[in-house]
Order: C-alpha cells, then sequence, then structure tokens
DNA sequence: GCTTAAACGAGACGGTACGTCCAGTCTTACT
DNA sequence: AGTAAGACTGGACGTACCGTCTCGTTTAAGC
C-alpha cells in the first residue's frame, strides 16, 4: 500500500510536456518568474499533474536540467602534463559557467537549494557529487604517481579548485576567465606539488 | 534634480522601525516567508513608506543587516606566525557561518544578489569589497615581509582561502568545522610558502 | 464560446456566502465603505472569487438585492377605484422608500449606476422595467375601461406618478409621507380624468 | 475664538487655482476620477491648503460649479400662454442636462450628495432651492391670474413637472427630448387646468 | 471486449502577498 | 500664520500564483 502513484499509469506524454515547457520558459522568463501554473498552461497539463510527480518547481526544474544533461559526461583530464590537466580542468569548468542558459539556471538551481532540503540532497549527489569524486580520483592518482605531494588531502585540494571559481563566479567579484582559471591552477599546483 | 525623495524629510522613526522589525521577522519566519507586508505591519508603517525609500525586500534586509554589523569591523589577524594567522582567519570565518541566524540570512542574502543586480553591487561594495581586500592587504605585507613567495598573487590566495570555505557553506557538502579550517589554511600555507 | 467561466463548476457555498456577507456588511457600514476585502473576508471566500463572477461591487450588491427580493413580486393595485388605487400606490411605494436598508440601498444603487453602464442596464431592465411596465398597463387598462382619458399617454402618467417621488426622495428637498401620496395621487387624477 | 482660519489670510491665488483645476480636471478624467492629489497637484497647491478651505471633495467641486454659474441666473418664462411657458421651461430643462459636461457633473453632485450631509443641503439651499421656488411662484401667479385652478398645490405641480424629468434623466429609462418636455408639459396642463 | 480505477485536462476554490493609489494628517521650510 | 511640498499611517484596490479540491474524460490493466 503505497500513498504514491502508481508510476506505471503515468503520462509520458504529460511528462515530456512539463520538462520541455520548463526549460522553454526557464529561457524565456527566468527562474524568478517561472510559475507551476505558466508550466501546466504552457505544458496542456492540469496543474494536479505537475503536483502528483514533483514536490516543488525547483524539483521540476532540477529534473528538466537533468534530462537535457544525461549524457554530457563527466570527465576529468588526465594526461602526463599535470599542469596542464589542471588549467584545462580549470578553463573548462569556466568556460561552462559562461554559457548564459547554464549560467542562469545554476544560479537558479544554487538559489533553490538554499531553503529545499531533499531538492539539495538530490543535487549534491546526482550532480555535484560524481564530478567532485571524479576530480578527487584524479588527484589521488596523481599522488599515487607520484606528481602529487603524499601530504595532501585530494578532497581539500578538489575544493582548492571548483571554490576560488565558485565563489567567483556566485558573487560575481571579479572576471572569470581563461586568464583566472591559468592563475588558479597555477597556485594550486604550488600547494600539490611533492616536497 | 534627482528622482529620490528629498532625505532631509525623511522619518528617522519609521526608518528604525522598519529596520528592526526586518531583523525580528527574519529571525522569527526566516527569509522566504518574510514579507513587505509584514514588515510594514510589524513596524506600525505604512507599506508605502517601505516601497519609498527601498527598491526591494532584498534592499531592506541588507539595509538590516549592514545596520546591525556596521559596528564589528573587519579584523584579519596578523603576527609574526603566518600559519597560526591563516588559520586563525579561517576558523573565525567557520565560526561565524555557523551562527544560525548569521547563517540563514547570509544564504538569503547570496540567493537575493542572483536575480537584484543593484543589490549585488551593494553587497560587493559595501560587505565583500572591505574583507576581501583586508585579506589581501595582509597577504602583500607578509609578501614585503618574506613570510609569503613574492611569486603569488594575492588576490588569487584571497579567494584560495574564502573559495573553498563558501563552497563548501552554501552547498553543505561536508562539515565546515575548525578541522576543516586548520586543513585548508595548511594546503594554503603550502601554496603560499617561499621557494 | 464564451468568456464567461464554466458555470457549471460555480460553488453555490461561496455564491451565497458573498450574497449574505453583502447584505450584512451593507446594514452595517453602509454602501460607501463597503470593500471587496471586508465582503470576502466575511464569506470566508478568496478576493478572486468574487472578482471571477462580477465586475464590481455594484453588480455584487445588486444580485445581493435581486437575491433578496425576488419573491418580493410587484402588484400595482387593480380595483374599481382608481383614485384608491392610485393612492395605494404611491403610498405603497413612499412606504417602501421609508425603511432604512432600502433606502439605503436603492440611493447607493442609484448612485452606482451612474458610472457602471452594464449596471445601469441591469437595473433597468431587472429591477425598474417590470415595476414602470406593470404600472403602465394599469394606466392602459384604465383607458380602456374608460376611467382614463383615451389621450393621456400611459408612459408619461408612469413618470408622473413615480418622477415626483424619486426627486423628493433622492434630493431630500421635503418629507415623504403618506399625505405628499395622497395628494400626488390627486394631482394625477386631475391630469388622467376623462374630459 | 474660532476654529476656522482667518479668512483674511486666504490666498485667493490658490483659491482660483484650485477651483481651476477642478474644473479642468471634472472634464478630462470625470468625477469618479478625480482626487484630491490630483487637483492639488495640477493646482500648484499643498494638499493641506484644499483641506483647510474645504471638507470633501464633493465641496470643492460644489464650489467651482458655483463659481462656473453663478452669473446663469434662474429664470422661469412667464408670458399670457401658460401652455407655452410650460413647454419652453421644460424645454429648456431638458436642453440644459443634455449638455454632456452638464450632464456629468449634476450626476456627479446628485452621487454625492447622498453621503455627504452637508454637501446636500448646500446643493438644497444654493442651487434646487432657488430654481424651485422661482417655479412655484410662477405656478403662484398663473393660479392669481386664474389660468391655474386654486384647488392644486403649487409645491406639488412643481415636481410633477422637474420630478418625470429627473427620473427619466438620471435613470435613464427613455430618451431626454423635446418631444417628451412637450408632452409632459401637457400632461401637466391637464392637471392644472381650471374646473 | 468490458469493467474499473488511475491519471488526466481543466479550472474553481481559500489564501497570501504583491505593488499602486489615494485619503486625510503631520512636518518642515519658505514667504 | 498661511502656504507649497511632500512624508506619513492606513487601507482598499485588482492581479498573480500558491497548493488543494472537485469535476467529467481518457486510458490501460486485468477480468
Amino acid at each position: 500500500m503505497t500513498v504514491v502513484p502508481d508510476p506505471v499509469r503515468r503520462s509520458d506524454r504529460a511528462r515530456l510536456a512539463i520538462l520541455g515547457a520548463t526549460v522553454e520558459l526557464l529561457a524565456e522568463v527566468g527562474y524568478r518568474r517561472l510559475s507551476i501554473e505558466a508550466i501546466a498552461a504552457r505544458a496542456g497539463v492540469g496543474k494536479q499533474t505537475i503536483y502528483r510527480w514533483w514536490p516543488s518547481k525547483g524539483a521540476v526544474v532540477f529534473d528538466a536540467l537533468m534530462a537535457q544533461q544525461e549524457e554530457a559526461g563527466t570527465d576529468v583530464p588526465e594526461t602526463d602534463d599535470l599542469a596542464a590537466d589542471l588549467r584545462l580542468l580549470l578553463r573548462g569548468t569556466v568556460a561552462g559557467m559562461a554559457d548564459p542558459g547554464v549560467d542562469a539556471t545554476y544560479r537558479a538551481l544554487t538559489t533553490e537549494v538554499q531553503h529545499d532540503a531533499p531538492l539539495a540532497r538530490d543535487m549534491r549527489e546526482r550532480m555535484l557529487g560524481p564530478l567532485l569524486e571524479a576530480t578527487r580520483q584524479r588527484i589521488a592518482r596523481g599522488q599515487a604517481s607520484g606528481q602529487i605531494d603524499g601530504a595532501v588531502d585530494p578532497a581539500v585540494v578538489v575544493e582548492l579548485l571548483y571554490g576560488p571559481i565558485f565563489h567567483r563566479w556566485l558573487l560575481r567579484t571579479a572576471p572569470l576567465d581563461d586568464a583566472y582559471a591559468d592563475a588558479l591552477a597555477a597556485h594550486v599546483l604550488r600547494a600539490v606539488r611533492p616536497g
């Protein structure tokens, strides 16, 4: 006996229309002025159908984003040249943030998880987690191969890489460009070099 | 010729009541459920008086916070022991975020500046700027005294210090405690040490 | 294809509560200080529910009155004694206006139709029309039976009966009592008598 | 010791500007959307100056109208031909109502006096009274000269003349034109003819 | 193939808050 | 003292959405 609707009966037509309408409206009016009411109207769907399957506006948006990006896999560069790898990683990260659509939605999502614990959990586990873990493993393998000092904590290094970019991006304290990515990579490199 | 009402005529009674009510309501219901309507009611003020002087809820909250904290000056530790100074700085930062009231309001503010450019500017210039600049000068003086390598860029170091904490705090990817502050300080120290 | 919401879905509970609250509030505070907001609150109804079904405050009040009075049918006295009939008709009219509740609401309605054309139409067609027409037919039958001169225009006579009362009532130029009703009836009788 | 401001100090400039602005705005936006605020702004006058000298919006409008019309004296036609006099009187009355500006303002005034007793008194005494009295005297003189039956009450006849027009005008139950004026005059004539 | 229960579209409902407008009062500076 | 200016408290406006709640209407599973 479950309280959740039988997933078998779920209308795929409705689900896709909702996700599609959400993506469209996000682009048109932004997250702030996005309303469940508008999504339902655009998708040609009753509001109840949205409330039946998603607990909040944030959850719909999150699913819409995940659907859009599920093919774009996480890959952390890994060659013999650690310095080049770090530069490449950070330049890629910075470039991703530069896309206006991506920028807007990630800001919205970051905003939304501040007062939506289940969504925050989803974001951590399905979005952030895989990326941070992949990066941590790259650092750990760098230690194993002697390119990185064994004393450093890979988890800390991961945040040394992404934290400053996140800070600068979200608070817009300074431009986020390749020059900054390179400078940051160079400084992190100093922190992890052996000896 | 200005579009803003003559500040001379502004009622200080009303201004202070609004700021006070805002602080109270923030503590009681949180930023999300804070409404202009409720602030006006609590302050015994017409809504128009709020709209006359502030462009948005975020601006009121920002002013309320600034009023509360304007005496709490920014001070970056500066002794002969660089390592101890960094640990102290980061422990202090982490401790500040731990206060539930501070935590909630800074999250709200960070959220709000994402769709409120003038407020973002205020936050950068009046709140973040002084702190980041004071920290940058501490690093620069460390270079002048030879404790820090002359090749590092003080501005990048500032973000190496605060970025990871900000990332962990806002995204709640891991606990934010003294142990983490110390570990982070140690890693940044590796990045800036001479040689 | 209609622009009006499907009447089938309309909640009778809400409709009756609104009409009831309107009648109550009219009695308590008068038309002028009657607000949609207060009606909604008293009726335990969202404001939108009122705006969904009525275009204006006046329309709500009109419906409330019609609901109250729809059973009180229009009847124009008709016996063999024309003079007595006219006296009775005008005394009845005067008496109706004397009730404080009726007085206040009709004044309000008369006021409101001055700047609300659709409401004016409703008032004419659903409220005034039937009364004036019934009176006109009484006069016409008086002509048919020879009690009234065939040369007079029944429509003009109708206004000769109600016009002076309306004028004295609305402008309060003089007391509106049975003596006046009788005097007026006598004068109109002079105007319509055969010969 | 009076509570009323010393009339000596009253600024005629302000008074005239207020009355003028009121007339202009009445023509532009109508009575309903006329606000004290707008009058003050248009007249270049502080709101307090209006509140100091007039108790209500209606009073300002009434004064503005009286100022406009104080020269247009009341004159009731009086020749040897009673029928022609009555036709002329009613045609003139009907024609006055036909002017859009006059129509709008008198409707507004009639509306306003419904909930403004002092204004109602003013209207009765300074506007309606003289006209009704002049008409009554015309009827009385008609009796004295034998053109009108001595048994009729002149005051009732006055209302027999104006009441139907007022009714038809305010409620817009039928067109108000010369034909109606003539028909009405003819019927009233039947009521007052000797014998 | 028929039944039946769910999910569906539609949209009304009770509410909350929005941002605007104006009323009528109060305050300040100027004339 | 009267005035122009305009800030003040207060309160209603009409709108936008919220999340819940019926309504019939598909739709698809299981009898």
